[in-house]
RNA sequence: GGGCGUGUGCCCGAGUGGACAAAGGGGACGGGCUGUAAACCCGUUGGCUUCGGCCUUCGGUGGUUCGAAUCCACCCGCGCCCA
């Protein structure tokens, strides 16, 4: 199976978009050369982290880039850090890790999968993937020691990280070195081309390619993507920060969602997290040319279609569109097409008639009838689009009835 | 081991004997407004309730008192200083 490989500079095109450095750009022209003469595809590194499983949009980018190669006929090599997991990442004000078990990190390798599915191709000759214990948990100490021969305290002492924490006389473990090394060594053992991560991994990335040199390979690139904002526009997207997008967000949540980002952000996120081309992209940041309610849409869409196809994705939208910006105007209905179905427990049921707070409690709305109540009595609860307004009352409820909270939480009523 | 300090609701933080379910801020949630789930404004933010009230909460335990988040004793956690 011969499989052309596009021209260095078409690839070099895709390649580059978005990235925040490239360690070197000749090197990596160098290697696409090569590759596309001896028809042999790149190994494209990238390491993750088993200890926290759910994707969002900002690991995406990564391996969106990571796609890219793929695309191009390279092949992705992913490294899963079960030996760093199973030692505990002990980096000193971060919180210590959680100490994982093997079983447990092949659950998150398998969940990390599972999601990072949606943005990879997983097809074997695509994709290789890799525990670093099976190389890492061999060596010995007289190897340990001599791979850490290899890098000199001042060169550790160049990550930002590591030297404000001397300056500052806070400790640094003398393990904590070899977090890197390690890092490094997996390069090595791969033969990794290229390394992709984010910023934050900038330093550890380097280090492979000192490894690889003092072990007699050709260095790996090391490209850097960066960092993706939230959806507050401020802070860096996280899960704990609840600025996120998961991949497994809903057609409706993620248009939703990518609806409330400011402004400034949307060139940001279509150059990251949509293949828009750039010109296109010029035009619909520009609101001169588009105007920036009909911009946002359009990343909302292109990113939503990403992970669910088009159609959902146009569905979403008309979702969006009803519940925002028609409001009561026609009257109509608007439910969400992934509207959980929620039973309601007979016994609650009096002729057809449900207490309004236990309706409100057994859809899952509020957690206690308190709750339910001080709901009620802020206007937040509406069945089949006519709001609830008695809290001590009851309301008729059939099969099929939608009960809604707030603006963009749905049920749909299973009456027996 | 000694000294000083500190521990309050989801988080931060005020409160030093009664009017405390506990100021204020953040966050979250609901409403309004808006091109937006942004910004802004308003409201809500322990539980139960026959809507009269009732119950639980201020690190833990026990005490003083008519009455304690507030005072006392001991214990536990955290911080800084001394050894």
């Amino acid at each position: 199976m011969v499989m052309p490989f596009a021209s260095v500079d078409e690839q070099l095109a895709v390649l580059t978009r978005g990235c925040e450095r490239i360690d070197t750009l000749d090197e990596l022209r160098g290697k696409l050369e090569r590759s596309r003469a001896a028809n042999a595809p790149l190994r494209i590194k990238l390491g993750l982290d088993p200890t926290a499983p759910d994707i969002h949009l900002g690991h995406t980018v990564v391996l969106r880039k990571m796609r890219q190669f793929q695309d191009l006929g390279h092949k992705a090599v992913l490294i899963i850090g079960d030996y760093t997991a199973m030692i505990g990442d002990p980096s000193g004000r971060s919180k210590t890790r959680p100490v994982l078990a093997p079983e447990q990190i092949r659950q998150n390798a398998q969940t990390y999968f599972d999601q990072a599915g949606h943005v990879l191709d997983v097809s074997p000759e695509k994709l290789e993937v890799r525990y670093n214990s099976e190389w890492l948990g061999t060596l010995s100490f007289a190897d340990v020691i001599r791979l850490a021969g290899q890098m000199t305290v001042g060169q550790m002492l160049k990550r930002e990280d590591f030297r404000n924490r001397f300056e500052k006389e806070i400790p640094i473990g003398v393990h904590e070195f070899l977090y890197p090394l390690m890092q490094g060594y997996d390069s090595v053992m791969i033969k990794a081309d290229l390394e992709l991560g984010g910023t934050d991994q900038t330093f550890n990335n380097l280090v492979g390619r000192d490894l690889q040199k003092a072990a007699g390979q050709e260095p790996q690139v090391v490209m850097i993507m960066p960092i993706l904002v939230g959806l507050d526009g401020q802070q860096k997207m996280s899960k704990s920060l609840g600025n996120y997008v998961g991949v497994t967000d809903s057609p409706h949540d993620m248009f939703g969602k990518l609806m409330s980002v400011p402004d400034e952000c949307v060139l940001n996120y279509l150059t990251l997290l949509t293949s828009m081309p750039t010109d296109e992209i010029r035009q619909v940041v520009d609101p001169r040319q588009t105007h920036p309610m009909e911009a946002k849409k359009r990343l909302a869409l292109e990113v939503t279609a990403g992970f669910h196809g088009l159609e959902s994705a146009q569905q979403a939208q008309r979702e969006w569109e009803a519940i925002h910006q028609k409001k009561a105007a026609t009257g109509e209905m608007v439910v969400p097409a992934d509207t959980p179905v929620v039973e309601l427990p007979p016994n609650i049921i009096t002729d057809g008639q449900v207490p309004a707070i236990k309706l409100v409690v057994k859809a899952g709305f509020a957690s206690s009838n308190s709750d339910a109540r001080r709901l009620i009595d802020e206007g937040g609860i509406r069945l089949n689009g006519e709001a609830v307004k008695d809290p001590l009352g009851s309301v008729a409820v059939k099969d099929g009835d939608v009960l809604q909270r707030g603006k963009r939480k749905f049920v749909r009523l299973a009456v027996r």
